[in-house]
DNA sequence: AATGAATGAGTATTCATTCAT
DNA sequence: TATGAATGAATACTCATTCAT
């Protein structure tokens, strides 16, 4: 889903290291896009509260500066590479509901949303997670978090009623942070179950 | 249900004062409850993440030493003070369940605590969901969010069904978490729909 | 006196604004000025510690690189702004001289000049002000100061004597400071007492 | 007049230094006072543009966190300096007019105050102006400016009409501010006869 | 000729925690 | 038993200047 690699582009014609720490470096295109994915990589394994310009400046292997030369505020960082993320997971959800027919099947691709895009590994869960609670303090996220929500919503709707689309959605949130929260985690089963029962 | 006030006891025989800012203090029992008291006032409004040492003490008015001499931790503190929140919740909930008779007047009561005890004012909100959050990364929190959901679980299965039980609790922390992100909050009226699909 | 004006040439030929935000530029003689004058506003509005690269090109809407390719350094860019507004200010003194005869229609104009072109505006005010300072510290600017105390002596030894003429220039430096701190500002009878004093 | 020495008070049984640079130091009474003392060194040596919490707290001997521990703002410390200062000079000004009868003594007072307590060493003029300056941009300041200039006036009308009073207090900053920029400084003769012509 | 990107040093301030008194 | 002081690491952010394109 969102990238998470993070290898370091060389210049052409640079020749090995010498002398003291890290040198000359100059040539990086794209390494606004590389603080992106590698903020979402340190927010995933130390948290938004762990997120701040040093960490991904070192994890990105790019000097402090130009962290804040690319976003003049971490709020605004933090918000590009949220934004990344909820658009990467909501395109996820709009293929699938657009790809099936019915609402039995529909709800299989709920459950297939669920437990593949969201629950399957740490990283999303995690990152769902992270977003749902920075976004009550940062107004820079509130928006991320509302425009994935009408996402969700309206993919939603294309197979249920709006009523029902809400409660979906709350009840899928409730899921990953359940997920997130609980020692033993609910089965792909139990899961299907639940959404099952919402709609009828 | 949670302690709010933090008014503050008066020695006795307190003369008034003179001299530079603040002076002798002493005549302070509980004041450990107090701390635990304040700090959730400041999580409340600030956050975990503005929840420091200093912050709580000034907004206790007791030395800076003091809050570390109490609590030798900052972690330590938030658990003491999570706690206490956390059971006043549980406490409600077990209290609302035992009352009634009945899965149709037990849902009621469910919705009861949802709207009264959980959404009923922003604190409440607040508190629960920053208690998710920093459960997260805490270990001394997780043993509180883990009991919070036993207690949970265990007064809706006065009612109902181990399964059904489960899914209520993952959709009341959906709801909740719904609730605090939403622009348009659920109105009782739909949140008892939405309870009342998951039991039928 | 002073250019304060700062608005922006538009190349003849610019279509409507697409893409990204700011675009291709060009057209744009006397850039070197715009920056000069908008160094000066952004002196009298946040003071020369205020008055960074960044800042000026900010307000003058022009992008950052810009402004070092057209002052190799700050100082520089410094020194040619002030000396802008020194020289706009000597050349009113000096010429108020030159239209009178006789040492009260000199006094007069020097009350003149006082009121209406040292003290008139905050503007004038701030940037003499802020050139005292900056010059203490920058040997770029002592020369402007210099320059400028040197051309105030001179103007005013046109009907004074060397001695009063120093001593009316350390009068009026003495009163333009009283100014910017007083919370009570002298009124011009007042400074025309003060001076008159001085000349007997 | 203002304290200049910054020696460091060994604690009793401190033993030579070992190991790597500093090491274990904690009992340091006063420590506060040596910031101000050590703040207005810096102040006349860098200015206050120069008067950061580093560069104060290195020339103190003292780590970064011990100026922020005291002053919660580097305002809050300037301020506390230069009223230091400012004190220091009103108190020696209105001991030279208390100690006088008699307007020509009074001047007499004045000349020895500019000569002796304000221009006689550098670090006098210097922190004088640049508290003027700095007092521009800086509410905390202002209160200290104006405390300073009402001491000064209520001082000299001991003597003098309040007009003249305040007529000699703008001269007293135009001949300081004077000295301050100009290449070939005034004398004590001729600061005597500037004065002498305001009051007659 | 002009500029977007880069960067290393520096800014004020907050912090959890330790410890001497 | 309490607490004021101390401290080293960390925070977000700004800056002058350089340089590759």
């Amino acid at each position: 889903m969102a990238a998470r690699s993070t290898t370091w582009p060389v210049a052409p014609d640079e020749t090995a290291a010498v002398g003291p720490p890290r040198r000359a470096r100059r040539y990086d295109p794209d390494r606004r896009e590389r603080l992106i994915a590698t903020a979402l990589d340190v927010i995933a394994e130390h948290g938004v509260a762990g997120a701040s310009h040093r960490v991904i400046a070192r994890a990105a292997d790019v000097p402090l500066g130009s962290t804040t030369y690319h976003f003049s505020t971490l709020d605004e960082l933090l918000a590009a590479a949220f934004t990344v993320h909820a658009e990467a997971v909501a395109d996820a959800l709009e293929e699938r509901m657009r790809e099936v027919t019915g609402s039995d099947a529909a709800l299989e691709a709920l459950v297939g949303h669920l437990t593949q895009d969201l629950l399957a590994d740490d990283r999303a869960l995690v990152l769902a997670v992270e977003l749902y609670l920075a976004a009550a303090r940062r107004p820079a996220l509130r928006a991320v978090t509302e425009a994935w929500m009408r996402r969700s919503r309206r993919a939603l709707e294309l197979h249920f009623d709006a009523v029902t689309a809400r409660e979906l959605d709350a009840l899928v949130e409730g899921l990953v942070l359940h997920q997130y929260l609980s020692t033993e985690p609910m089965t792909p089963q139990q899961i299907r179950h639940a959404l099952h029962r919402i709609t009828r």
